[in-house]
DNA sequence: GCCCAGGTGGGTA
DNA sequence: TACCCACATGGG
């Protein structure tokens, strides 16, 4: 395990090692998405925006039990259909629109084929996802990492705020310029960027709510690493 | 009753 | 480019 002496001191790329190495001792593997389909996930990916995690499984449960976890019977279905089932994830009218966005994209561009639009290389297949209405750069990358399989690196919320606290990034920074400073000095690792993000979110969640400065001093000014404190 | 959770698109200046 | 707003449930 590296240290946090001389955190100042030390190379991006260890300092990302660092912090990685971090939230997984404290934490363990978050094991993000396991067993759910590539359709589900993307489904799960859409839902989550703007949203706790908890108010998307119901809608996916009830997606499950109309029958519609399937991109075509998805894209039969009728809007308020689908934004009945959906109710628990918040915003349901926009993102029923949504999920039809994906599923019409998908029936009309790669005829249904959900495989083929995922076997485009990474640079196509990012291009295409953010063509969607309601696919955005988180969203577009949260699906290339968990449901294609390649290394995207997912940046949101959780991402910034931490980065910015430990003296990384300015806090308003753009997403393509946080997303480059993970791809740019970390290897191109599916497991390494599903886990890194997975447990960025899991300790923003625990430690980093609103403004509370509950990260600011923890690996700068402490050698407490990121395990739970008070 | 209040706050906020794994964003995105559209409008305005 | 940069900001503002709508979207609109459920758990603590």
């Amino acid at each position: 395990m590296r240290s946090w002496n001389s955190f100042n001191y030390r190379s991006l790329r260890e300092k990302l090692l660092l912090i990685y190495e971090s939230l997984l001792s404290a934490y363990g593997p978050q094991h993000w998405w396991p067993g759910a389909g590539p359709f589900e996930m993307i489904v799960g990916a859409i839902l989550t925006q703007r949203v706790a995690w908890s108010n998307v499984e119901k809608a996916i449960a009830s997606l499950k039990e109309a029958g519609l976890m399937d991109p075509q019977r998805l894209d039969e279905a009728r809007l308020p259909e689908i934004a009945a089932l959906i109710r628990s994830s918040v915003y349901y009218n926009t993102k029923a629109k949504k999920l039809r966005a994906f599923t019409r994209f998908l029936a009309e561009r790669y005829d249904g084929d959900l495989k083929q639009l995922l076997h485009l290389d990474l640079p196509s297949l990012r291009a295409e996802l953010l063509s969607i209405h309601g696919i955005g750069e988180e969203t577009a990358d949260a699906i290339i990492l968990y449901a294609a399989g390649k290394p995207s690196f997912v940046v949101d919320a959780y991402t910034k705020r931490i980065l910015s606290r430990l003296g990384l990034i300015e806090e308003k920074e753009s997403y393509r310029v946080v997303r480059n400073l993970f791809m740019e000095n970390l290897p191109l690792d599916v497991s390494l960027y599903n886990e890194y993000h997975a447990l960025l979110v899991r300790h923003g969640k625990a430690r980093c709510r609103s403004q509370a400065p509950l990260c600011l001093g923890c690996p700068l000014e402490e050698p407490c690493s990121f395990a739970s404190r008070g």
